[in-house]
DNA sequence: ATTAGCACTATTCATTAATGAGTGCTAATA
DNA sequence: TATTAGCACTCATTAATGAATAGTGCTAAT
């Protein structure tokens, strides 16, 4: 009895790949079907649609040894194939050339780049939105990173007996304010000359190094410094040790519940849940934020759980200087990976560029 | 042949009150019965559950007016009976005194007030979160009206050869930035000279004084300024001319998706497409500042046809000198009242008591 | 190695019948 | 005169049945 070559893995093991060719070709086909359809693909329709000449039964064939790899599931005996993570793994490391971006798609994601003087939160905001109106899905973007980002200008204003106003503008141009409360009653003048010691100390350094510097100082020259430094090292303190955790914007959250492939499973809850605690995601974020270009996350890949029936589709923006966050799309398993990928790499590119354009370097 | 006191309308018509009252307490336990259960009320469920003792005959006479006053209606011929938006409306307006709030609903919405030095709109995003959460309900928060919010304070920064950062600061302790281009490449001594003037002109104002105060400096005066203010009046203008619309939280859109009588019927496009929208829910928050108290629109007694099969109960919070906003539940027309305005009535002074801590007069 | 043919299996859809909740009407009752 | 009991009737829901369909797996032929 002769051995079929199973699967894809064992390419070449006979030196007979063109078996094996034929089998990739015809995955590809199926998951393509699948991603169009939503229905799980049989021999026959696969026969019609699939490039060459090839009948149900031999196709029957590929397909038994490609489930038998796991690359297919079957849901009941009579049915279809239905592509496993495995098989959208494999589908999209294979993805050799990426489409052009269709010109819609341009000029839907025109108005990210449109923007003088909006806040970088804005930006974002406009982006994740036309993100989630262009791919049907749910879509994420984290803010700027506080603690890499560098420092342009810190104003301190008096506000009122005990308050004064903190404003922190950085290399990326997203302003920040918080309010610090005081025992002291400062002057305007006095906070004047604290707020020019702190920009001349501090400009162009990242806020952790700040926070860092601000430690030192205290720890090791408290006793060196006259007044005006002590006070000025104490409120700088107080108004860099915000160290606000790293914000999301969430838009479509809505078009997932619409969509047939979590209607029909129970994971509703689930995907709730993952988006309320916002963790998990905002982990993948950060973890996309690590090395350039797209990154993708399959069903069961995901750490998190209650992710594990989406895909993540995730890359980051950056400007000159730094890499600031990532903008990502999540979807069913069984999405349109080509197009969306190419998608979230060009609003990406937009942001970027967008942002550069408002830096302050 | 006699003529039956039909419905609830025409009381006292006869004299005899007595089964009027009868029939408000009949439609009261309709309504309650089915808000609980979500399930068209028969005559001998009701028997059970009414208060006082009668059969189910003498209900279904009861029931058969009320369907014919228009206060309930019948799916279909053997169905129980289900409110009609005018059931629900008489059955609000009938609420004599409002259930105490409990006191794990008080616990939860403590974090509230426990901020120091916390920007306005994370309280706002806090309390509408809270309030999302234990409602199960969509919940929105529109944001302080910056037109009739009067300046605290306003700072213009030179953060680049033709760039400065405009600060506003409210009375209600909202900070707003902006960025605005100039072509003059301004030191950042004159910016200050503009901002100590702008400051004593405008402080107390609300912003749209300021905005006609500018406007009419510069149409009338325009000769008379010297130097220094004919600068400072065109930065004011730009500085002060974003009209922000205002803008809206929306929190637990999911749980309206999740809920069974959204997710039954099609409706759910309507909904989704409300809250893209957002103007319609705006224009109701915005309505609900005029008055005080609670406000309350059932299911087609609002304008907007999409929010035709909702209710919302909407409720302003204010500081101590001007009403800034308001917080409200989006919900089905079957929501349990009793316990919703209460909530929301309480949300809101917890929120109204934050912010006027937090206020600068 | 590929394909045609056939038996087999599970889903889907429409039909039918049984069940049950609920009403409306009429006649009896307090 | 208001209330109630009783009964016929309606319609939705549910389960059971069977036909049609889409698909597989296997075997034998090419």
């Amino acid at each position: 009895m002769k051995i079929r070559v199973k699967g894809i893995e064992n390419q070449g093991a006979n030196g007979k790949t063109n078996s094996n060719e034929r089998s990739m070709e015809v995955l590809q086909s199926i998951v393509e079907n699948y991603i169009k359809n939503s229905e799980p693909v049989g021999s026959r329709t696969l026969s019609k649609t699939i490039g060459f000449k090839l009948s149900p039964a031999t196709i029957r064939n590929i397909m038994s040894d490609l489930a038998e790899s796991g690359y297919l599931i079957q849901t009941h005996t009579s049915a279809g194939r239905v592509p496993t993570d495995k098989a959208y793994r494999f589908y999209v490391d294979s993805i050799s050339k990426k489409p052009a971006i269709p010109e819609q798609i341009k000029q839907k994601l025109s108005p990210v780049s449109n923007v003088q003087g909006t806040p970088v939160e804005d930006i974002l905001s406009k982006a994740v939105h036309l993100l989630a109106e262009l791919t049907k899905f749910a879509c994420v973007v984290s803010t700027p990173k506080q603690s890499v980002s560098r420092l342009q200008r810190i104003e301190l204003i008096k506000i009122s007996e005990d308050r004064i106003l903190v404003i922190l503008v950085t290399k990326a141009g997203v302003v920040r304010d918080k309010i610090i409360f005081v025992k002291e009653n400062h002057s305007q003048e006095f906070l004047s000359s604290v707020t020019s010691f702190l920009n001349e100390e501090f400009k162009n350094h990242s806020m952790q190094e700040i926070r860092e510097g601000i430690h030192q100082s205290i720890v090791s020259d408290r006793h060196r410094y006259h007044d005006l430094l002590a006070h000025a090292v104490r409120l700088g303190k107080k108004a860099f040790e915000l160290n606000q955790p790293g914000e999301m914007f969430i838009e479509g959250q809505m078009n997932l519940l619409l969509d047939s492939h979590f209607h029909e499973q129970s994971s509703v809850k689930s995907l709730i849940d993952a988006f309320e605690q916002k963790t998990a995601i905002m982990k993948i974020l950060d973890e996309s934020m690590k090395n350039k270009g797209v990154h993708i996350h399959i069903g069961i890949e995901n750490d998190y759980e209650h992710l594990h029936k989406c895909s993540l589709i995730t890359a980051s923006y950056r400007n000159k200087q730094n890499v600031l966050g990532s903008i990502g799309v999540v979807g069913p398993t069984s999405m349109d990976y080509k197009s969306i990928i190419s998608t979230v790499e060009y609003t990406a590119k937009m942001l970027s560029k967008t942002i550069s354009e408002q830096s302050y370097d």
